[in-house]
DNA sequence: TCCGCCATGTAACCTGTTACATGATTTT
DNA sequence: AAAATCATGTAACAGGTTACATGGCGGA
């Protein structure tokens, strides 16, 4: 089995873009695919070591001194296609979220409420973001052949913020809230 | 401190619920916490040790020779009050079809819709699961003042799937697909 | 009788994060 | 000159899965 399963994927695809520093491939990371993948210097470093000596990658003069670029190769394109047509490895699911509403006759109503509310503002700063994200990336990418698939992932990170608001209001619902300032009540059920 | 493990609320939760043994409460996880938590046997059994020593559970006569079923105490009970009030630990993000349709370029635009189509009838299908579940359990479990909690976490399943169906129509529009065989634009059902 | 499920546990093995150690370069 | 940022890397540890080892019990 891989041993880094889809670190490798993330760095090889990371270069795929444009060559990069160890260190700026981990703010791309954290930046561009936030919302979605996360990686940290201690998978990366030893990764790019190993995708090196299999010849995947090349180690350029970086923009200082001691510091390297990293240049994808033929190989390591080719070894990033075979690494994105692999099946897909779901981690298994843990929400901490809906483990406390789960128990929350143990937890208390109240309580249960104040983690919704949370996460509704999470959720609206959020939907913020990729609108945000949306509207740079489609200026400032116009025309890459990459812009509809990033696009897309940001269009993902949408839909889940507003699925996520729309289940609070379910939720809040459940939980018999009475505050006088909500919404008025939708015809269907 | 790192992050800690949500195994002993997993499990000490389950117990409120009802006694049972350790492989019981594996499999009520598997099956009712199914679509938003998971354990595994090398996490249950050594917790449930922990928690006994600590005096968080006793443990019983199993169902069988040999067996034991644990059953939560007072102090068990405040500890998973005091678990339930914790602050979220999140898991960093990572989704495999988000990666791989980002470097979509990389991948191909024939193999990205596949994929789309993939994860398109696995919403479906867990948006079935989670209407039958619904219906279940409100009919089962009828009157119980857990009820409402479990509801709440179907209900974030199935907004969840609904999102996901919602951006898969648009992911698809965006690779390019061919004119309206689908009927995606209008009202929601 | 034999198979499959209930039941308990452990050990090996990953994967990945965090903290630490180090230093160069840019900015203030 | 000090502080922030860029940059590289390692070691320790946490958290978790899987495979294995073991055995009782019920039904075909």
């Amino acid at each position: 089995m891989a041993r880094r399963s889809q670190t490798e994927t993330a760095v090889l695809g990371g270069l795929s873009m444009h060559p990069m520093t160890a260190y700026a491939l981990r703010e791309a990371i954290r930046d561009v695919l936030g919302h979605f993948w996360s990686e940290s210097f201690g998978q990366i470093y030893p990764t790019l070591n190993a995708l090196e000596q299999q010849g995947h990658v090349e180690r350029r003069e970086g923009p200082r001194s001691g510091s390297s670029t990293f240049v994808i190769t033929e190989s390591g394109t080719a070894r990033l296609r075979e690494l994105l047509s692999e099946p897909i490895t779901a981690a298994p699911p843990r929400n901490g979220l809906l483990l406390r509403l789960f128990f929350g006759r143990v937890l208390g109503a109240e309580k249960c409420r104040e983690l919704l509310l949370e996460a509704k503002a999470d959720a609206e700063r959020s939907l913020a973001e990729y609108d945000h994200l949306a509207r740079t990336l489609s200026a400032e990418e116009e025309g890459s052949a990459d812009l509809p698939y990033v696009l897309m992932t940001v269009s993902a990170g949408r839909h889940d913020a507003e699925g996520v608001l729309a289940w609070i209001g379910e939720a809040l619902a459940l939980l018999g809230d009475a505050p006088a300032n909500d919404a008025p009540a939708n015809g269907e059920s």
